[in-house]
DNA sequence: GTCTATAGCGGGATAGAC
DNA sequence: GTCTATCCCGCTATAGAC
């Protein structure tokens, strides 16, 4: 048999990111997956512990994805698209946002175990991105003011607001975003 | 007596901004206003409704503040400041975020009349936020690579998502992000 | 406008059989 | 691992008295 708590997790995922952690229930993951209630609490003892797999696994995940670009890409600015692809692939599966938007707009109801997590997801993040500007900078085929640190905290703010406003805007909004990041970074 | 509606629209968006609106109720208003859940069905007959009215207040709320920011500063730069200075503000009265990207993030759970009203507000501000920017521009005190309109998507996602980012990391990213908004409109 | 009381539902979680 | 059955709670919303 397959992993079902792989499963479970790929599902919660998924609803996460397209409604919210107070509004999905185990019952939305009995009625997709196909088995019972108690069936997936058997997996995920609470709702609380599922969270925190999901974010701890969010974060594996992410940090293999930004390995095998680093790896692949050895260009900075190839570095970068990929990353703004990868972003912009979450929003044309579905009208979805980022989980980690999705679970920091809920911040404050999540445990302490799941919000220092979280944290460490959006710092790795925010590190790998510095490290690219810096290193686009030092190669000279990037162009921006002030320091690398801040161009990638823009850049990641930058990301997360644009997958939301593409919900209520059209994701013209979004791809707007993505130009603009890349516009800025041509030297002139 | 004081307006209860008001009130009623004070304290939920209070708390809309601090948690989200599928894990905040009525008795939480009942709690927090001193009556029962009851008497603000009374006002608010449903959640939905309550929720409507909060986008439609914002958005008027809004309209003042930056009508108001676009006759007392007449240089553009001092207008976007000002803006910025709006947002911080959020931040710094607990660690908020902004009403939009709260109910952006459950998007998916509003009603058609809520979304669209939630649609009406963020178009409006971007459309200020571009005539400020194309107007900076024109009068050579701002300098950015692109159109108005992108730079204005931009930064208008970037200070929703810096403002969730404040809530795992310090407000220290929030700052950077403002202070790399600013960097990035000075010609050199 | 505010209250108490309650309906009716769905949530998270557990017990115990298979 | 999965099930049925159930507990207890909190939710939105309503009825009807004051």
């Amino acid at each position: 048999m397959f992993n079902r708590k792989e499963q479970i997790l790929d599902v919660a995922e998924e609803i996460l990111q397209t409604q919210s952690l107070s509004s999905f229930s185990y019952q939305d993951l009995s009625d997709r997956i196909g088995i019972s209630k108690a069936s997936i609490h058997h997996h995920f003892p609470s709702k609380e512990e599922l969270c925190l797999a999901l974010v701890t696994r969010h974060r594996s995940s992410l940090t293999t994805t930004l390995e095998t670009i680093t790896q692949e890409q050895t260009n900075p600015i190839q570095q970068l698209d990929a990353y703004m692809l990868h972003v912009s692939q979450i929003l044309q599966s579905g009208s979805k946002i980022c989980l980690t938007g999705s679970l920091q707009s809920e911040y404050t109801l999540l445990s302490k175990n799941t919000q220092q997590e979280l944290s460490n997801l959006c710092k790795y993040v925010h590190t790998w991105l510095s490290r690219v500007l810096a290193e686009g900078k030092k190669q000279k085929v990037m162009a921006f003011p002030g320091t690398s640190e801040d161009h990638a905290s823009l850049i990641q703010a930058a990301l997360q607001g644009a997958l939301q406003q593409a919900r209520s805007e059209s994701p013209k909004q979004f791809n707007a975003v993505i130009r603009q990041i890349k516009v800025l970074l041509k030297g002139k």
